[in-house]
DNA sequence: CTGGGTGCAGTTTTT
DNA sequence: CTGCACCCAG
């Protein structure tokens, strides 16, 4: 099949959809790097799985052959993205076998496609990689555990005046610079994973950090410390997880997985999606992969919709992506760019308004803020309409705001302009339901009768189920509570919520009740001594009694009992250290007989693993299907909107200034020690890139809009001219909406 | 509409 | 402690 017969097949002439000649393009691209510019609503992730589709099913490609699946990686950062792209290939790949039924030859089974986290694991297993048998995988709690257990109480991370050169990686309640005792070792475990991920991410030279003494010394004994804890505990962490892989990629199995040989054809396509999102450490996996000539390495993304900063990434990769392949690919490639600038989502007055918001603003002309001579979105929807598009709903104050758009959403349901609430959605910063988040709208819209959506709100701990758990066993490990901290205060009051969930359960459930005081008792009997059971098991035995028991029959708490005992399964998994075979999972009794455990024990109980519910938060559990259910008003933060789009987008939180970050400050601090100097960017001072990493938040808020765009704010919001609102405010439409 | 005093609350995102 | 939201006076 030909790529001409391949579109022909799945957009024949007369369809109400073809592709534009700028998506065709990027689908007939022959060989060598290529940069896709794609601005919101483009088709972008359509285009990259065609141009998949096209590797895979049609023989004029470059070499006159089709690509074999095992020899073409698609990937990309999220899950959902990734599964986004599969469901495409899989849905065309039926219509071509349809059609052509010899093609169902080609084995999509083999095709390597995921996020680029799944792809590390699954080949390095695949390969046998020396350097990542038995490992176990952590998550970010687990993680933090283990740099607790393993590092945070080195004497080294105890020097107060190290923590003063990085007092920016704690919050002002936690610790302070000025305060003549270092911070508690539970931050100090904190503080350090945020470093030991940079490290990483950002590809930052140990050995320079050794050599330029000092404190930087001192980290660099102590990430030493943990990368070696990991390899004798056979541990890694997602940052590592993709460290092992480039590591592997360069050994003799690694340039056999790349250029072939031995049975394997080798890697001959790469094709990244959302790649404004990428680090350091992933461009240098993805342009390894692509080394050898002729480097069929394909980028899709948009600077402008880059949102993951404080994960490492970095929007310079994106910006930069023409010298990045001068720096790492054979020869002298050419890289091919493909501006898709058709915009097929939106209303032409929100096109506009996008592309004026995000030129308005002075820092997105800096040099190195967007991919230079980037042309303007252009309108190509088939919503159209002589009508406001684009209005400000605002108040005296939140509750007034709020009062007004729930009035506003009600209305528009009324009216039937909209058919059901899921067709409107709210896009804050955060959801969580706190007086300075979502409550004052979720609140409103309740009382205006209008169902909410909110799987954000990180409400976890505070549903029945979840806190009567960790209440119960909290009673049982600590009956009196004496084992208690006073502080910090959120942990204790997080505590003392649980085991008031407990008492009130324990009244209506006296199987539970006794099985909590006989297990007192027997502890008490045995003062001082290990237990023979893990928590682990007390949690199933718990587990199996009513209300526990009959709660595992609705769907929703079952999710919500399965999450907990996975955070319980890290916390009981953490090593001891030197103690082989001991783990936080095993309980030793009070010397006391009081019938608790151990206070040390209680205290890491308490301490880290409700400190960490209370701190971090846990969010609800949230539908598999994406968007709102039939119904519902979804009310949803930016991140969470990236790549969805609703009729009707109202935004808020317009009042959020461009602060510097922990992510910023570390950011710099680490540039000055780069593994490969020529890939170090020159990158605006801290306060413009917190400025600009607002403005491209915003702008993806903007830009999920198809029919109409609300923004949301307090006159003061709407006054005090910060991004995402300024500071030049011409682009905000003069017009209000009528109310 | 603006500036200042008072009072309250206390990040967010993912693998 | 700080920084914001809100309210009220001009």
């Amino acid at each position: 099949m030909t790529t001409d017969e391949l579109l022909q097949l799945l957009f024949p002439t007369g369809a109400p959809y073809s592709l534009t000649p700028d998506q065709q393009a990027v689908v007939r691209h022959r060989r060598g790097p290529a940069w896709v510019l794609a601005g919101p609503g483009s088709g972008k992730t359509e285009v990259l799985s065609l141009l998949a589709l096209r590797l895979l099913f049609c023989d004029d490609n470059d070499d006159g052959h089709r690509i074999a699946p095992e020899s073409l990686i698609v990937t990309t950062f999220t899950e959902k993205a990734a599964r986004n792209i599969d469901d495409r290939i899989r849905r065309y790949r039926d219509q071509i076998v349809a059609a052509q039924p010899d093609l169902a030859a080609v084995d999509l089974s083999r095709l390597r496609i995921g996020t680029l986290h799944s792809l590390c694991n699954d080949l390095l297993q695949e390969c046998r990689a020396p350097n990542y048998q038995n490992v176990r995988l952590m998550d970010e709690f687990e993680q933090a555990m283990f740099v607790y257990e393993h590092v945070s109480s080195d004497p080294l991370a105890e020097r107060r005046d190290l923590w003063a050169t990085f007092s920016y990686l704690f919050a002002r309640h936690e610790w302070q610079p000025t305060y003549n005792y270092a911070p508690s070792r539970w931050n100090r475990a904190e503080a350090l994973t945020d470093i030991f991920n940079r490290i990483v991410d950002d590809r930052v030279s140990v050995p320079a950090m050794h050599a330029r003494g000092g404190n930087w010394q001192l980290i660099a004994q102590l990430y030493d410390k943990y990368a070696a804890a990991m390899q004798t505990e056979f541990r890694c962490d997602f940052a590592h997880l993709q460290l092992r892989f480039l590591e592997f990629l360069g050994t003799p199995l690694g340039q056999v997985f790349r250029e072939g040989g031995g049975g394997h054809s080798g890697i001959t396509w790469v094709l990244v999606d959302e790649y404004q999102d990428t680090n350091l450490l992933q461009e240098e996996i993805y342009l390894t992969l692509a080394h050898a000539e002729p480097s069929s390495i394909v980028v899709v993304g948009d600077d402008d919709q880059a949102l993951y900063r404080f994960r490492g990434g970095s929007v310079e990769c994106m910006v930069t992506f023409d010298a990045a392949c001068r720096t790492y690919l054979a020869g002298t490639p050419t890289v091919s760019r493909y501006p898709l600038v058709d915009n097929f989502r939106s209303h032409p007055k929100i096109v506009e308004f996008c592309s004026n918001y995000i030129e308005a603003f002075p820092a997105t002309r800096l040099p190195g803020a967007r991919v230079p001579n980037k042309p303007r979105l252009r309108a190509h929807s088939s919503i159209s309409g002589n009508y406001q598009a684009v209005g400000v709903l605002s108040g005296t104050n939140i509750n007034h705001l709020s009062t007004r758009v729930a009035q506003t959403i009600r209305d528009l349901r009324d009216h039937d302009i909209i058919h059901d609430y899921n067709q409107a959605c709210i896009l804050l910063a955060s959801t969580r339901e706190s007086p300075q988040n979502a409550l004052p709208y979720v609140t409103a819209l309740r009382a205006a009768g209008i169902d909410v959506y909110n799987p954000r709100n990180k409400a976890f701990v505070q549903q029945e189920e979840v806190s009567a758990l960790l209440g119960a066993l909290s009673s049982l490990l600590d009956p009196n509570g004496a084992s208690i901290p006073p502080r910090p205060p959120g942990v204790a009051a997080l505590i003392n919520e649980c085991r008031a969930a407990y008492d009130v359960v324990a009244v209506q459930h006296p199987g539970l009740r006794q099985y909590i005081e006989r297990a007192v008792g027997i502890f008490r009997q045995r003062p001082g001594q290990y237990v023979e059971s893990r928590i682990q098991e007390i949690i199933y035995y718990l587990l199996s009694l009513d209300p526990f028991a009959a709660w595992q029959n609705d769907p929703i708490r079952r999710i919500r009992l399965g999450r907990l005992t996975s955070i319980f399964e890290a916390f009981a998994s953490t090593p001891v250290p030197n103690r082989p075979n001991v783990f936080r999972g095993n309980l030793r009794t009070d010397e006391g007989g009081s019938g608790a455990m151990n206070n040390l024990w209680l205290l890491g109980f308490y301490h880290l693993l409700f400190g960490y519910l209370s701190r971090v938060g846990v969010d609800d559990v949230e539908e598999e299907v994406v968007g709102a259910p039939p119904g519902m008003l979804p009310v949803m933060t930016i991140h969470q909107a990236k790549g969805l789009e609703f009729p009707f987008v109202f935004v808020g939180h317009l009042n959020r200034a461009g602060q510097i970050s922990a992510s910023h400050q570390l950011e710099t601090a680490l540039s000055q020690f780069p593994t490969r100097p020529e890939r170090a960017f020159q990158r605006p001072p801290e306060q413009t890139r917190a400025e600009l990493d607002v403005i491209r938040q915003y702008f993806v808020a903007y830009s999920r809009a198809q029919n109409a765009l609300i923004l949301m704010g307090t006159t003061a919001h709407l006054r005090a001219g910060r991004p995402p609102c300024g500071p030049n405010r011409q682009w905000l439409p003069n017009q209000a909406l009528p109310l």
